[in-house]
RNA sequence: CGGGGAGUGGCGCAGCCUGGCAGCGCACUUGACUGGGGGUCAAGAGGUCGCCGGUUCAAAUCCGGCCUCCCCGACCA
């Protein structure tokens, strides 16, 4: 490609919007624009870049086994009431209507349609085990879309879905999957770090995500320091910190005026906040059931995770009560107890809070609080659980002795045991070797190419631009020509080379624009292809052509009948160093 | 959805407080010089000042409403 030619042009400066250093850098080197909020159209550099990244994908998902196919984007709406996911996703479902007045949705993701696709066309065992997967565009309408291309409403997802006769095949299936998982990502690269995680609203038991660690990302994920320990916060697990036993004393009203919060209660009465009760109250609900109230116990030091508590009340929805609610069920916020409650709702204490004697809890009345709490004695729980917040400097409940280190990151691939929820939701059943119907027990696995895309650039960047990795370049090389239009030799020179170099297999951009050599180097090292190839009169006259490695800085003169066999030497190094497997 | 910030040529910004010709840098066009790290000079093109309404002789500027975008949080397969 001739730069001269190119649609799309460097920007010195980034428009103010852009935070991230891959939604500058993107914006800066002419790969994308903005529409509107979580909308971006690629240009011809992006493009190139993350068609790249879908083909690595590709090329694993198939050596993996997996069977591409092409989805609808457009579905009806019942196949997502059949699935009761059209509530679970609730307004971050596009929704349309046909000319006709039929309610239809933007695919979200696919399990839906790839299970009845399944259904309408496997009838025995012998078709399974089968993993078919997509690469196309999803809809999501998305709150708050940020990051540049971290979170838009418009995305291309790369989705496989398996489906085995047993749990043992689904083992095999998963594998598979994460082992390609692990290579996509270190071939993009992209270092990712898999984790524990929750499986949300897509359902299932057990999932991992690929977490590509980055304060550009929005999870928070916690790593052990010893054990290899690594969870979403959502889903960690952690040891509490251990309160000292005591034996039981007698509860005592403190008159505590003005006081609403952990700290205040504890800086006025000089206690830890770990010798207090923190209540928080939740609806939890969703689906056509009423809502239900949810009183929540944690020792004071901690904080509720929502996520578990969720999953401990049948993954039904929490949401926190409004100040009307907690006054209709006569709750008195910042002084709430869970001591005369009774059953009149429902309480759910953390696994900190029986193990934690004498603690401070509210009185329930405003301006007093109650010393010397003890559940069992004075209060009882409806379920005692994990529903606590991990946090930096707890320790790890895997090995024990590790110390739990929270970090941001990117999720850049998720991967689950869906089990048989879709397959069962479509009857999608095969006959078995027994001749009786069998429900194929189910995987899925996504992937954001965009994410790739952002987070190849948020791994491989420096102050000066982008420093692709050689998979997902728009191009190998930059054939910067200098003063070209005033120097026939060095032109001449370019030119052939430039063809040489796309005889030679290698996909060059090459820069023929009449342009100063700071501009033209500046943009090389903003656009960022790995290599760079410089011909001018000075390389000339050593017969050389200069070539100079991205990533690296490092520059060689290589005589010019060897350029293009050492371009492809240092090409096929470069795929390798990405290869984990190599 | 809660909190904060911002909308003025393609990008970055000033002007607004105190109403009176819409400006600057970069980018763009033409020409000349120059040119191995965003060069110089000259001459140009390009803007309903986010939208609607109000106040006023006069609104980018003052007042009201709305829209959009960004950031933090909530939500998020």
């Amino acid at each position: 490609m001739r730069m001269s030619r190119l649609f799309g042009r460097t920007l010195r400066q980034a428009p103010a919007d852009a935070e991230t250093a891959s939604h500058r850098l993107l914006l800066r080197a002419g790969c994308i624009d903005q529409l509107m909020a979580g909308a971006y159209s690629y240009m011809p550099l992006g493009r190139r870049a993350r068609l790249k990244a879908e083909n690595v994908v590709r090329e694993e998902m198939d050596a993996a086994g997996g069977q591409e196919v092409l989805l609808p984007a457009i579905q009806p709406v019942e196949l997502w009431q059949q699935s009761g996911r059209e509530e679970a996703f609730g307004p971050v479902l596009f929704h349309l209507n046909d000319q006709r007045g039929r309610g239809l949705v933007l695919g979200p993701t696919h399990e839906e349609v790839i299970t009845r696709l399944f259904a309408d066309h496997s009838s025995s065992y012998r078709d399974l085990p089968v993993t078919l997967y997509q690469i196309q565009t999803k809809f999501r309408d998305e709150g708050r879309p940020r990051g540049g291309l971290v979170r838009v409403r418009e995305f291309t997802m790369k989705d496989a879905y398996s489906f085995d006769v047993d749990e043992d095949g689904l083992t095999d299936s998963y594998d598979a999957m994460f082992q390609a998982y692990r290579r996509i990502f270190a071939r993009c690269g992209v270092p990712t770090v898999p984790v524990e995680a929750d499986s949300g609203a897509i359902g299932g038991k057990g999932s991992q995500e690929f977490i590509f660690l980055s304060e550009a990302g929005e999870d928070t994920v916690a790593l052990c320091s010893d054990c290899g320990y690594a969870a979403n916060t959502e889903k960690a697990a952690f040891v509490r910190p251990p309160a000292a036993p005591e034996d039981p004393l007698p509860v005592e009203e403190v008159s505590t005026p003005g006081t609403t919060t952990i700290e205040q209660l504890a800086t006025l009465l000089e206690v830890p906040t770990s010798r207090t009760a923190k209540a928080v109250f939740y609806m939890a609900g969703g689906g056509s059931d009423p809502e239900e109230p949810i009183f929540a116990v944690v020792r004071g030091d901690l904080e509720i995770n929502e996520v578990k508590l969720s999953n401990e009340l049948d993954g039904r929805a929490v949401r926190a009560m409004t100040d009307a609610e907690v006054e209709h069920f006569g709750l008195v916020a910042g002084s709430a107890s869970p001591v005369g409650l009774g059953d009149r709702m429902t309480v759910v204490a953390d696994l900190s809070v029986p193990d934690s004697p004498n603690l401070l809890a509210g009185a329930n009345k405003a301006d007093f609080h109650l010393r010397n709490v003890n559940l069992g004695r004075d209060w009882q729980a409806s379920l005692v659980a994990d529903i606590a917040l991990a946090e930096d400097g707890h320790r790890c409940a895997a090995c024990g002795t590790g110390v739990i280190r929270l970090h941001r990151g990117i999720e850049m691939g998720h991967v689950f045991r869906l089990g048989q929820i879709y397959s069962e939701a479509f009857s999608a059943d095969v006959l078995g070797a027994d001749g009786q119907p069998v429900v194929p027990t189910m995987g899925c696995y996504g992937i954001g190419v965009d994410r790739i895309v952002a987070a190849a650039v948020e791994a491989n960047h420096d102050e000066d631009g982008i420093s692709w990795p050689v998979s997902v370049a728009p191009y190998d090389v930059q054939l910067v020509a200098l003063r070209l239009d005033r120097d026939p030799p060095v032109a001449e020179e370019a030119e052939a080379l430039y063809a040489e170099l796309e005889n030679a297999g290698l996909e060059v951009l090459f820069d023929d624009r009449d342009e100063s050599p700071g501009v033209k180097f500046n943009d090389a090292d903003l656009i960022g292809l790995p290599w760079r190839l410089t011909v001018s009169a000075r390389n000339q006259a050593q017969g050389a052509v200069e070539l100079r490695t991205r990533a690296t800085g490092e520059v060689e003169h290589v005589p010019r009948g060897e350029v293009a066999s050492r371009l492809q030497a240092l090409r096929a190094a470069a795929i390798e160093a990405l290869d984990p497997d190599a």
